[in-house]
DNA sequence: ATTAGCACTCTCCCTATGAGAGTGCTAAAC
DNA sequence: GTTTAGCACTCTCATAGGGAGAGTGCTAAT
């Protein structure tokens, strides 16, 4: 079913004034604020068909029109024009990032640019790791009987564990220890993901003492067991929320509440729609999620020296302005590439 | 104003049916609940004394009786009976944090075991460690212009962060550096807060090259320049919201919703009322912040080798299961006290 | 193919009404 | 003097009705 022209202008027309005002569209609103040349019956008999192709809805029967997924859906697609920031808006995320140096701070930094920008919920998914290529290790006795591990990638990530052991700490052979490995690095190119059975085969080599070998294994085996999917995620404006009428229900105030807390739902959901374009927008029931019926995602990814390392996004209802978020997103991915590659 | 017997008994009685049935609490309906062996006639009365004394209201002039802040604050200190967990549920919060080995794990399980308790809000606040006593300090170099300072207290507790130095990082230096400050501390007993100045004070006695010592200055300087007040927060539950009555309304809803987002504040709140007794209740308006005003938040301190380190608490409407609520919080204070201790 | 005109539908707001819950007050009983 | 029975009074809440207004769908004319 190809929409004609003159059907996509009312399409737009409905979706632009629905976002801007959060009432069902009438076929008055349309002819009245947009230079359409047509009579109000004639756009009430395309709203009538765009209502039939499940486009629009209406609350009751006699009621304005309210786009529905499939017509959010054709609007990003097809209909939306690319917005872009002013150059002050530009300036001044420049600035505020400018502030901020340590990556952590980087990271909620980001996450409050997005939710103070959107009026919506910023989401900032940290780097991911397990690609990286591991650079340097460190073992760092603490007490008697714990171990901090520190590993650096040649992306200028750092992740560190604190692992316990049972007996004593020999110093000179956890030196021994790190020397092997840091020098195994330098030769070849792992992973995260790969470090560990590297390893084992490279010790199985070299020492024989089978009781020996059982320590140094689980030891190992315990500071490269990263829980890599539950790559930490930073929230900010969850306030937001109560700005938007469509969550005054209960109902949809306990899903965008589950959102909220459980933030594994939204991170696993960002991920799962990665790669294929930068910039992704999910809407409504398309995530297949409940919590996520009424809400919209406008993801984008972020990278560290070229290579893909995370996503930021957006939340909020379906009922947003996606031109600019997309716009908002792009943007500050882009910084955020910027500023985590110099780190 | 000295409450008698019998209007104490009221009140109580008042207390735990409004707790109970979240409805205004009639005459008559005390006297059908609670053997108190009045009539209507008289409770009446007496709840009539009770609001003219500031410890009930009435939400309308037909309605039943709503403790006040005032009414929660004098059944808390003079009425509740201390409540005990069943040996049940001991076990399974024995149980639970058995499973958790890390620090910040166990953490977040700290604050769901309150969340999912309660049935409120779970609050942590990590470990204090300005007052700690400096036990090990390591510099580590990390790529060609970041150095990655460990600092160990003797509680055990790991702080760390990140400082970009603008020219060439000599090991040896650094090295001497650490040596020097490692060997001080076994020498003398100093806190994270004195580290800074005692250094300096040393440091002066035995450097006389300028320039260099102005390198290290701004270096230690910014090592032990930890933003102290901003200890991490752990919430859970926040889902728990929607789950209370008295949050539908906008006003109450972006209340409690700021004290979500703003963690600090509630940090702070927290911490304001720390010390004196180790298990502290502050009831609505009593913290003169508005975004409080409908809440209620027990806390309770918890120590790491006997010294207290932090708090932990519970978020919920005025209207909560006061004797319940205190054995929760000092209960799990108490065993996470016990397995930060061991750590 | 488009549009003017109109009947129809549904929401929203206001009012009225009556039942029910609960109080405050008073006079009588203890 | 304290307690209580009795009752008028007040307020909420649910229900219904009615009128205004918004907006549609349909039809007949352009």
């Amino acid at each position: 079913m190809e929409l004609n022209e003159r059907t996509k202008n009312i399409l737009t027309a409905v979706v632009h004034r629905y976002i801007t005002t959060g009432e069902p569209v009438s076929s008055a609103m349309i002819a009245e604020k947009y230079n359409l040349d047509l009579s109000t019956a004639t756009i009430r008999h395309e709203m009538y068909l765009l209502e039939k192709y499940d486009y629009l809805w209406q609350p009751h029967t006699s009621s304005g029109r309210i786009p529905t997924d499939k017509g959010y859906r054709f609007y990003v697609d097809n209909l939306m024009i690319k917005s872009y920031l002013r150059e002050k808006e530009k300036r001044e995320i420049i600035q505020i990032y400018n502030k901020s140096k340590e990556f952590e701070e980087t990271m909620k930094v980001t996450s409050q640019l997005l939710s103070k920008l959107t009026n919506n919920i910023g989401v900032v998914l940290a780097p991911v790791i397990y690609n990286d290529l591991v650079k340097n290790i460190q073992f760092i006795p603490v007490g008697s009987n714990r171990i901090l591990t520190i590993i650096i990638t040649d992306t200028g990530l750092i992740c560190q564990k604190i692992i316990k052991v049972s007996g004593e700490i020999n110093r000179d052979r956890l030196n021994y220890l790190s020397n092997f490995i840091n020098s195994k690095l330098v030769e070849e190119d792992v992973n995260l993901t790969n470090l560990n059975n590297l390893l084992m085969e490279e010790l199985d080599k070299i020492i024989s003492f089978q009781e020996r070998f059982e320590h140094i294994h689980k030891f190992l085996e315990e500071c490269f067991d990263f829980e890599y999917s539950k790559n930490k995620v930073y929230l900010d404006g969850r306030v937001n929320i109560a700005k938007h009428p469509e969550f005054i229900e209960t109902d949809k105030l306990n899903y965008i509440l589950s959102l909220i807390e459980e933030e594994n739902i939204l991170a696993d959901t960002i991920r799962r729609y990665l790669g294929l374009r930068k910039t992704k927008i999910i809407i409504g029931k398309e995530s297949k999620l409940k919590e996520m019926q009424n809400c919209s995602l406008v993801t984008s990814e972020y990278s560290i020296k070229g290579k893909s390392a995370g996503a930021i996004g957006i939340l909020g209802p379906t009922r947003m302005d996606y031109p600019r978020m997309v716009s908002i997103t792009e943007y500050i991915s882009d910084k955020l590439s910027e500023i985590l590659s110099e780190f």
